[in-house]
DNA sequence: TGCCGTCAATAAACCGTTTTAAAACTGGAA
DNA sequence: TTCCAGTTTTAAAACGGTTTATTGACGGCA
């Protein structure tokens, strides 16, 4: 057993307290007495405990990160950034993969929820608003990616997916492509990417003279092979698309890999744009067209936000949901 | 401030000593009283503070881990695995980014010293043998990937990367290739994995009794831009290399991409096989030939090997230093 | 009826620190 | 000598749990 502060205590002939003050206030205590107990201190090799220092101080300078998957370069690149601002202010950093469950995401918050953290970041939450809101209330800070929080006087930040699906299908009838399919995700209760991205497209058709055609817009799970699998049903229609917009790169690699297999010529003869800017994008052949988000930005942003929660208790200071753009990287699949 | 234990016993009428039963021993305490707890601890969304119950108790299911980069797919896959085995005790995993860098590590190692953890499992540690075994010494679990601890007592495993690259070396030469050329790392103190990678490079050209000639190992700095430069500088000499063994993958994208560069064909004017098997080398063209480490069964067996440890706490029932073998991975960019 | 054993629940001690309130010791002024 | 202010030091109360010892209630048995 490590010696406590009793220990020292008992050893130097001062009580607790004193040992404490010579940790802490130093200057309440006299000089003399102050060498009298560093000197025990040493010779023990005495260090504080942290976890009792912690129980009674209430501030632990840590803070907690939950993503939908840690093996997505996209996450670890936010969580790069967060890093970087917690160092600013010697805090820690307790990772959490989610593994793109909702239990899964639930159970961390519950583990982090113990005391372990002064603040969590969560990124593109599953929870619930309520889930998101309590937590807050209880007087813990939070910042989240992924979606407005603000109605809940929450700081969030979010990329403006509306614009970079609008932008990406604007590219794409710009450059010749008149029948331009979609493949996203479902239809779910807390998929706001998916929604986001899906009105962008319909906007941008619209805006254009395009009709919107429902045959159009498939499922295809934000994979590879559910991406793959969309394509050979949009093919297989009357009249194909000549273009395609993936709701994330994944997908968009499905497609290509399937349009290989299929004879099918991207881009002369189908154009193709992603979402995410995955790093496979820029080697796979031809070259993925994608909309890039600003990840490790983002990530210092929620970093920025979540420190500030900490340290200023109180809200409003700040705007409470910042939208950033995400911009077009313009490679070879869409032909431009 | 979230509810106490105090909150709970008040709120079900019971004393604080029934409540924590319920968490505990729950066969101690009455069923009707039990339910009647779990509601109003449900209810108010109670978890027991970490830090008391740690003061306390001495445990707190929590395992931390320490990998050089979290953006690597490589850690991410092997902390995945650790994370499998986690859960299957109840326990919390916290991951650490240490940046590549030595000082990061140490900084974590002594932030996660405070009782934060259970156990420690370090992938790849820059930190010196004699740190490692202080930590083992202090009664903390510790697990570690890439070096043999063996000789310390404490429990690690590694891939056989003398190994991996005899196998990939002799693959060129049953193929044909004669004038092999090595791009690794440098020479450094703690570099385990380049060392032995060299030695199965030259043990391989020794044993298929091809001569090793030093102008064609290289310094690639297991970087993209690395390869790219060194490889430059192997087409330069008076009698270039015909295939390319790199130390791992990254480099050999650099490779590829002087190659295209420079109009020399691989895998017809070159051959070249990596080692890491990241998910980049399946996309690109041509697809990489390449050295493939069971990432999420180390992680799995990392996890495993911790757990034995924090529960029995003497050593040696187990093998110490447990080595995987990698398997070559065959794609189109060593022409066979 | 009185005694005993069993089962449930509680009170109280404890973990190692910080912090607040109180006590003890100084020295100087009345 | 007494009192007071200022400086040091100490005792004791937190912090939020776990655990040990104790109490209380109840039924069975002599």
């Amino acid at each position: 057993m490590p010696p406590t502060i009793k220990d020292i205590a008992k050893q130097s002939g001062v009580s607790i307290s004193t040992v404490s003050r010579v940790f802490n206030n130093q200057d309440l205590v006299k000089n003399e007495t102050k060498q009298k107990v560093l000197e025990v201190i040493e010779a023990l090799g005495y260090t504080p405990n942290f976890v009792a220092k912690r129980l009674r101080s209430c501030k632990i300078s840590t803070i907690g990160i939950v993503v939908p998957d840690i093996s997505a370069a996209f996450y670890a690149e936010i969580i790069k950034g967060v890093e970087n601002k917690a160092n600013d202010i010697d805090c820690g950093l307790i990772v959490c993969d989610a593994h793109n469950s909702r239990d899964k995401e639930k159970e961390y918050v519950r583990y982090l929820y113990d005391g372990r953290v002064d603040g969590m970041i969560f990124v593109v939450p599953q929870l619930r608003d309520d889930d998101l809101r309590k937590i807050a209330a209880d007087g813990l800070a939070i910042a989240v990616f992924g979606k407005d929080m603000s109605g809940f006087n929450i700081q969030s930040i979010s990329v403006d997916n509306y614009s970079g699906a609008y932008q990406a299908v604007k590219h794409l009838y710009f450059h010749g492509h008149k029948r331009i399919a979609y493949i996203g995700g479902i239809e779910a209760e807390n998929d706001y990417d998916h929604r986001a991205r899906l009105a962008g497209y319909r906007q941008a058709l619209i805006d254009n003279g395009l009709g919107v055609n429902d045959a159009y817009i498939e499922n295809g799970a934000y994979c590879e092979e559910g991406g793959g699998s969309a394509f050979l049903r949009l093919i297989k229609l009357n009249e194909p698309p000549d273009a395609i917009f993936c709701a994330n790169d994944e997908m968009a690699l499905g497609v290509i890999r399937m349009a290989r297999k299929n004879h099918i010529e991207i881009p002369e003869q189908l154009g193709l744009i992603g979402f995410d800017n995955i790093r496979v994008g820029q080697y796979i052949s031809p070259s993925l067209t994608t909309v890039n988000q600003p990840t490790y930005t983002i990530g210092v942003l929620l970093g920025e936000r979540l420190i500030f929660q900490m340290t200023n208790k109180e809200y409003g200071q700040k705007t409470l949901n910042l939208i950033l753009k995400p911009e077009l990287v313009i490679r070879e699949s869409c032909g431009c």
